[in-house]
DNA sequence: CGGCAGGATTACAATTCTGTAAGATTCTTG
DNA sequence: CAAGAATCTTACAGAATTGTAATCCTGCCG
């Protein structure tokens, strides 16, 4: 499960919030102080932080820019009051959420899985149809089986699902696809292109379904 | 600037927040009721959808079931109370905030910043020494100069630089690129493509510096 | 209907990719 | 230092990719 970095130094507070927190099934690191707790966060790479704004050796809000400074690790703020000015240069900072003393241990809860949700983002799985994309793996799948493409096939069904519902004109995809290497390209030569990534994507080349071609303008690939 | 989807349904609120918002710079698109509010978001894709719970057609919780089903949009719920059960309830249903009235109106725009910053999160490129990756084209680039990579070996530096700084083993390389399609692959394969690929990215193959060996155990790809 | 432009399709060499084999290095251990 | 294991390097064929040219199809215009 996840790591949970809780930087606090009211003892009493510490132990029972990190008391519930095992008991969610989370793992706890405590840090009773800014540097103790940087320093933990340096080494255990946390998934969430958990920090209280007025620790005894100074501000919480510096320990958030601290972090802020080397990695995107969540931070939530802990507040003893709902201060509006705390709240607003919390957000400022780069906290990703606050909550204020005291708090319904559910609440938090719900917090810190809100936060970790957004942070552990969903990977952004590209679909339509019946394929699927994972830029984060770079592979395609149809019907759950891998689509075997070449590196400018890939480039370009990426360019169109990155692109859904939108026309795309040839010259933009010729842009795309080979200027930045300064080529230059034959004029049908993206037409045959089209061709072989529909070969190996589409149900129907004929009739495709995924990519479809916008005469005199481009092409357009179909949403969802 | 960005365009934001209002729905509630006091009139009084809405004109007043749609002022507000708009004094701040934003674009404000307003509606009364669950209906108009999906056909509005459907037309006009807003960057942030601020949501009433309590509408006259049905309660905001549907809208925002809806809104996710199609969409990552951040919503951020208003509610009437700071009711605990409301707050839980939003946020497992994919709520990105909650605030309760009456809200200041400083408050809000921090919290409708904050969702926005976090969600139009600036395009994730991977980096190591003078090199970059940029999953969302496909795209190596080396001293600002294209590296043009066959589709496996950029699948094995994506996997590298995905996981920076952590340690791969051989087995979990030969998974990652080659099990999806249940292929076999020889024992040295691996060998090959990493030669292969460290001639393509290294400045000095003889002395890797973006990926290095560690003898028994597998590769590790440094940080930045 | 005839002509034409945009696009689809097929075919074809040059190049590159892919996997394996064979041998050379390098590191570790005794 | 010698032996063995792990990794690197080179070399080589079969397969796939890449770009171009030639040809075919199809919707649109007069």
């Amino acid at each position: 499960m996840s790591l949970i970095l809780l930087i606090e130094d009211d003892t009493a507070i510490s132990e029972t919030l990190s008391e519930y927190l095992k008991s969610e099934g989370y793992t706890v690191r405590t840090a009773s102080g800014q540097k103790e707790g940087l320093q933990i966060f340096q080494e255990t790479a946390p998934d969430c932080v958990l920090l209280d704004i007025s620790l005894a050796d100074g501000n919480g809000f510096s320990v958030c820019s601290a972090i802020r400074s080397t990695s995107e690790t969540p931070v939530i703020f802990l507040t003893a009051s709902a201060d509006e000015a705390c709240t607003v240069a919390g957000f400022e900072i780069g906290a990703d959420d606050y909550i204020s003393k005291p708090f319904r241990p559910r609440e938090l809860s719900a917090r810190i899985r809100n936060v970790l949700r957004r942070h552990t983002s969903a990977p952004k799985i590209l679909r339509c149809h019946n394929l699927t994309l994972d830029p984060a793996k770079a592979l395609v799948m149809k019907n759950n089986q891998e689509v075997f493409l070449s590196a400018l096939e890939y480039r370009l069904l990426l360019l169109f699902l990155s692109n859904s519902g939108q026309l795309i004109s040839r010259d933009r995809i010729a842009d795309e696809l080979w200027t930045i290497s300064g080529e230059f390209i034959g004029d049908n030569t993206l037409n045959v292109y089209m061709k072989r990534l529909r070969d190996k994507i589409e149900d129907d080349p004929q009739n495709p379904q995924i990519i479809r071609t916008v005469r005199g303008l481009g092409y357009k690939a179909s949403e969802s």
